[in-house]
DNA sequence: CGGGTTTGACCCGCGC
DNA sequence: GCGCGGGTCAAACCCG
């Protein structure tokens, strides 16, 4: 082997080298990129069965606003009676149907409904005897760890912890002195990024823009949103791009 | 012993 | 009228 051929194959094998290292810096940014959208296909997953619920609960409400006889005329409006579902982070892996929100329930009654194996568990509100608050207390038929909790009435007294769900905001999932409660009527809650604060905040601008959009019904609807918009497309990859960067600070701008 | 839970029985509305 | 299913009652039981 000349002088000549040795320094094309040193060349050459640089060029490998550097090229390896360009793939193996390439595979891993993909990695990091499928491990986001992994975590956000998650979370959207768990937004549509929030939302499939919210509709099956809100078909159950119009049932009880009204009753109607048999020539579909509107015979009596049932007096309006506060009803709000929540759904709360089961708090104990043991079975139990108990949700702390402040309140102190009697338990007057269990059945296993039809539409889920799971059974209902019925509540009085016991803190004071006049009170006529009563809750259902259900698993949530897809996710064994959701509750799904409907409060009928309003309290006519206060909360010992001054911690009603029916007025409070979405509460943080971390929070442990309170129970995770996702409020059905809130409204949608797209942080796509929940579990990267450093990626959450450049895109906040994004979250907002799109949850004020207020024109989609279902969570099927934003994604059809989404996919068919291509800002969207391009403000995820900026932001993706953007914590990739953050990651490797001393990857090349192209 | 008082208060809460369990659970089978009962009630009631609705659809067929 | 009958059956079904959800909601409630109430006696028995449990627990601190």
């Amino acid at each position: 082997m000349d002088a000549q051929q040795y320094i094309f194959h040193n060349e050459k094998t640089e060029n490998l080298e550097s090229e390896s290292e360009r793939l193996g810096r390439e595979n891993e940014n993909l990695r990091f990129l499928i491990g986001i959208m992994s975590s956000q296909l998650k979370i959207l997953q768990e937004k549509i069965q929030k939302k499939k619920e919210e509709q099956i609960i809100n078909t159950v409400l119009n049932k009880n606003n009204f009753s109607y006889d048999t020539n579909e005329r509107i015979r009596t409006e049932v007096p309006t009676v506060k009803i709000s579902q929540v759904f709360v982070r089961a708090s104990s892996e043991d079975g139990s149907l108990i949700v702390k929100d402040g309140f102190q329930w009697r338990k007057y009654g269990q059945k296993v409904t039809k539409d889920n194996p799971s059974p209902r568990a019925y509540y009085r509100c016991s803190m004071s005897p006049l009170c006529p608050v009563k809750k259902k207390v259900q698993k949530s038929r897809d996710d064994e760890s959701i509750l799904v909790v409907i409060y009928e009435g309003e309290h006519n007294h206060g909360s010992q912890r001054a911690y009603e769900i029916s007025s409070s905001s979405p509460c943080s999932m971390t929070d442990s002195s309170i129970p995770n409660v996702h409020r059905l009527n809130a409204s949608l809650d797209l942080d796509l990024f929940a579990t990267n604060q450093e990626i959450q905040n450049p895109n906040q601008n994004l979250v907002e823009d799109y949850n004020n959009k207020g024109k989609c019904k279902t969570i099927e609807d934003y994604v059809e949103s989404f996919t068919k918009d291509p800002t969207f497309s391009l403000a995820l990859a900026k932001v993706v791009a953007s914590s990739i960067n953050a990651q490797q600070p001393n990857m090349n701008h192209t």
